[in-house]
Formats: C-alpha cells, structure tokens, sequence
DNA sequence: CGACCGGTTGATTAAACTCAATGTAGGTGG
DNA sequence: CCACCTACATTGAGTTTAATCAACCGGTCG
C-alpha cells in the first residue's frame, strides 16, 4: 500500500485511504475521545506539505521520520527539525504553512482535520493549551538550533546531532539514522562532505562506531557531550 | 528615574516603581481591561531575565530595544531576536525562561504578573489563542532565521538584516539601530568586523548610506533585496 | 553487467575569523 | 575649554575552517 502511495501527486493527498484510527492515544487529543484520524502513508522524499500551502491537516507522525525545512530560491535548504514517531506536526497558528515538510524516510502519520482541531480548541481550554504547548516546544527546539546554526563548529554542530539522536531513541546508544548524510548537513548547517568528515574523526577517535553508514554506535558519549559544548 | 533603577541589581527588580498603566491598548489583553502592568526602567546592556530563571513576568516594551539570547559555557553568544516598542517578550509555556533578555538600549518595559496572565487564559477562549499567537509568531520568525543563520552567507545576513529593520521600522528608509556591531554580529552569527565591512562594502556599492554608525539610510532596496536573495 | 546513488576521501579554494592597528565620538576631569 | 580616556567602529594582514571540486568506493537496481 505504502508503495502505490509514493507515486500519487502531492495535491491528490486527502481522499485517499479512509481507515480511521482513533486518537485517544495522543496526548494532544486526550481530551476528545470521539476525536479521529486518517491514516496515510508517504514514500521517501515525498512532500507531505508545501511552504505556503493552506494548512487543511495537522499530522501525526506514526512510523519513519519527517524533516521540516525552508528552501531558498536558489535550492539551499534548512532543515528545521526532525520529526520521529510520535510526534505531531504540521500545526500552524495561521491559514498558511510557513515551510514544507517531507518524508525522510517512508513513514505513516495520521491526518486530523485542522477546522476540527480548530473547533476542538475554541471550546476546550485544555486542547487550546496543548496546542500552545506545540508550538512552544518548537520554539524551544528552535533557538537551541539557533545557537547552534549561529555560534558552534562543525565538530560540536556533530556532537550535539549525535547527542539529539541518542536522545530522541530512548539513550540506547545505538542510532538508527533516518536520514542521508545531506539531511543532516541541511540540519547542521553544513555539506555532506563536512559531515561525513566529521563522523570519520569521530571514529578515528574511538567517540563511535560505524556499524554502517546509517547505524552510529556511541562509544564515548561523556566526550561527545564535552565536544559539543 | 530611569537613572536610579539602572543602578538596581536584577534581583530586586519587582517591588519598585509602583506606578500602573492601563493595558487595554495592547492587542494581548484587550480582553481585560481591567489588567494592569506595572512600569520599569532597565539601562542599556541590563539583564531583563536571565535564561533558565522562573518566569515571573511577562513584558511589554514601551520603548527601547531588548535583545533574547542564547550564551554557551565559553560565552559565544546567539541572539534569537530584536524587540521593539510595542513588542510582547518573556512569554514562556513552562515555567523556566529558555533564553536570556537584556536592555540593548535604555527601555521602558511593562511588567504583567505571569500567573494573571495564565489565569485569564485559563479562563477566556480569545486570551489563551493570543498567548499562542504570540509563541507562533516567534517560531515563525525562529525558523526564518535559521534559514539565515545555516545557509546564507555574510552579504545575504547583512542585506535582509537591513530589510528586516527597515520593516520593523515602518520603511521610513532611515533607520536608527538601536545596537551595536557586535550585537548585530550576534544576531546573524557574523564576527562583528564582517558586520562592519559589509556595512562598508554596502556604502561603497551606493546601496545605503551611512550617517553615522547607527543611523543607516538604505539608498538601493531593491537590490539589497536581490542580494538577500 | 553497467548505471546510479549514497557515502567517503583528497586537493584546493574561498569566505569569514582572528589578531592587530588605527580612527572617531562622547564623556570626564583638570 | 581642552586633554585625555574609554568604548565602539573601521580597516588591514594573515590564518583557519569549511566549502568546493573531483575522484573513488560499495551496494543496489534495472
């Protein structure tokens, strides 16, 4: 199912697979038993919205990973943020997306309908809150990232990704990587090579392990954390 | 008076100056006009609140400017954003301030109780979506800038610097910067001499003038806004 | 099998940083 | 009032970091 979804046009998203789930789960819509999703599925690369777009959906991530980014005119791209499983994004304030978001892997979400999520918070104050919390924990992730975009070095922009990683997949120690090695260039502010550098150091200096390009194993995460700053 | 509070330490910021003033012309809380802020003087370079500390107020800028920053151990530093007259700033979700803010000028801040302002969101519909607005519009400018900070070069930082400050100044075409060089560098994570040359470079290519260090006329918009891309 | 994609590595370049000197305006005190 | 001092800004010279350009490697897919 996944597959045949990949190859769909980015504007023929809604109507298709009407499987509801319910989303009693989510902490956002604890509040609203009643309240449902679509589930929907995205291939890699595939754009889930577009920077300016009308914001009908917010999205629940449910498996894979999203990257959110801003593009410049001239094809340069940022990536604001990782989003794992899990996660919600795609919540504006606003009518309009103000970056786009892809799938960096293929990856489920489900879709809730902005007017309802809308309504939900006009007569609920608890969901008016976790929406606020939503936006708010973007803002805090955000000027982190600023400092680090801003101020830090190659080496310590590295050290900080690897530490986020570990951390977002429960300190295991061991980092499946859901992204190329241009998406975290794009994250960190970097180029690929910079980055494939970086982590080659880190090897020669016994911080990690490669297992392969996509499985990083922290060897030494006390000297990681000192790297970075 | 402003004179006296600049000498205060921030620690006994609250309890002076008991002088109140209606809040009903600010957009936040015009759905209370029974709300009331109270007055404050800081001096230029002044801390307002200090990152990590409980956010006991939430602030309103009357006149001058503030800066919001991030500092790493080794003091390099990230400046998150510019608040003007008229601006709301400190709002936070929980109950830590994630950035520091100090006075880039002297300014005239209104100080709100963070606990009524959480009490009359908890409350009323309308206030509790401003609040959120208010975060929104600060990711907004939040990913923006990490656009900036990760994939623009010093010219492009330098030129929608320029513009952004001439639209926040209402594209008077003047402007008077109510910052230093080094701040600015801060701002768009530049050394303060790169801030400096492309000020030159800029005067050199007829695309502003500069009065003095502070006050800039911006000759050539349209071609900043090429260079900015 | 060959092409392609993602990643790594190497050589060179360029942009911005660092260090340092000089300039300038505002404030203070003799 | 002028001389001095300080803080901020500008400019210059040399260095460093990360970007660019390019080659190569290994796996995967048609």
């Amino acid at each position: 199912m996944s597959i045949s979804m990949q190859t769909i046009s980015p504007s023929s998203r809604p109507a298709v697979d009407r499987r509801h789930v319910a989303a009693t789960s989510s902490p956002l819509f604890a509040s609203a038993p009643e309240f449902l999703g679509t589930s929907f599925s995205y291939g890699r690369d595939e754009e889930i919205y577009g920077d300016g777009e009308d914001t009908e959906f917010v999205y629940k991530l449910v498996s894979g990973a999203v990257r959110t980014c801003k593009i410049t005119q001239d094809g340069r791209r940022q990536i604001a943020e990782f989003h794992l499983a899990g996660d919600l994004f795609g919540l504006e304030f606003g009518k309009h997306h103000h970056h786009s978001a892809e799938a960096t892997t293929d990856c489920k979400v489900l879709l809730f309908k902005r007017r309802q999520v809308e309504c939900l918070a006009g007569e609920n104050i608890e969901a008016a809150r976790e929406l606020w919390l939503l936006t708010a924990n973007q803002l805090l992730h955000a000027e982190e990232h600023m400092l680090l975009l801003g101020r830090r070095n190659a080496t310590e922009k590295l050290a900080a990704f690897l530490l986020e990683m570990d951390n977002r997949f429960g300190r295991t120690g061991t980092i499946e990587l859901p992204m190329s090695r241009r998406d975290i260039a794009d994250y960190l502010g970097l180029t690929l090579e910079t980055v494939s550098r970086g982590f080659s150091q880190f090897q020669d200096g016994k911080l990690i392990a490669l297992v392969d390009a996509r499985h990083v194993t922290l060897v030494d995460r006390a000297k990681l954390a000192r790297l970075r700053g």
